[in-house]
DNA sequence: AATATAATTGCAACAAAATTGCATTAAAAG
DNA sequence: CTTTTAATGCAATTTTGTTGCAATTATATT
């Protein structure tokens, strides 16, 4: 079983205060040595196994960490996400779900769909 | 202007004649030593400059390149991608566009679908 | 065909992101 | 309180990508 550490109530807190999804390094300096960075990356691992937090990839291949909101009975992370090349933030859009007509015998089980550009804010 | 030389006309062969999406590791292992790691990497950002090849990043954040088949007059890389768990191939599903309706004042510029699990061959 | 020019390459060094092994620490169950 | 085992810190390593610079070479010019 899953252990309540202060790393990860610590690291939980912060993700779900946020309104942006945090890369590992944001988190690492948000919580200023509470904690070693390899515990960083077990205390996200954790989490997205447990499902509190989902991971998102952006359309550069960095990876964000955003709390799940609507999945606590049903894991969808089939939303679409948003990356703004100026402010550099990434949001979670969970009433946007794109609709695709995948071709026969594909079985998903893991999707990213990443968007980036101007958020309203900076455009 | 970009030139024609050894290195880059074999990755671009490597690509296109690939029916999977490749990684840099892939393309480096393929040509045998023919060319240094960093000039693997310059040649990837000039295909990608000139519009011959894309990049796509897999849901666990890894990236790929393949070759752009219907994008010589517009480049529309909106189409869905698929990676399989199980055969690790990585392919472009062009014909699969998602259409999803993006909340007002938000300007995309790059974009990228992905989806993750069984392919046919697979499952 | 020889020369000039600037793009390309190799190499070494560097940097960022993530992983692994292992000894130590500390939740939490009994 | 003691035991069990998950969690942590630390050092080392791996992977992925970048940068600077001198040497090379594709290609335009004469």
């Amino acid at each position: 079983m899953s252990r309540k550490t202060l790393a990860k109530t610590e690291i939980q807190k912060l993700i779900s205060s946020s309104s942006f999804a945090l890369s590992h390094s944001e988190i690492q300096s948000s919580l200023h040595g509470l904690c070693d960075r390899v515990t960083i990356y077990r205390v996200l691992d954790r989490l997205l196994a447990e499902g509190q937090i989902h991971k998102i990839v952006n359309v550069d291949g960095s990876v964000k960490y955003a709390a799940c909101h609507s999945c606590s009975e049903k894991h969808n992370h089939d939303h679409l996400h948003f990356s703004c090349q100026k402010c550099n933030s990434v949001t979670c859009l969970e009433s946007v779900e794109p609709s695709y007509q995948l071709p026969m015998n594909y079985k998903v089980s893991e999707m990213n769909f990443m968007l980036s550009g101007l958020c309203p804010q900076c455009s």
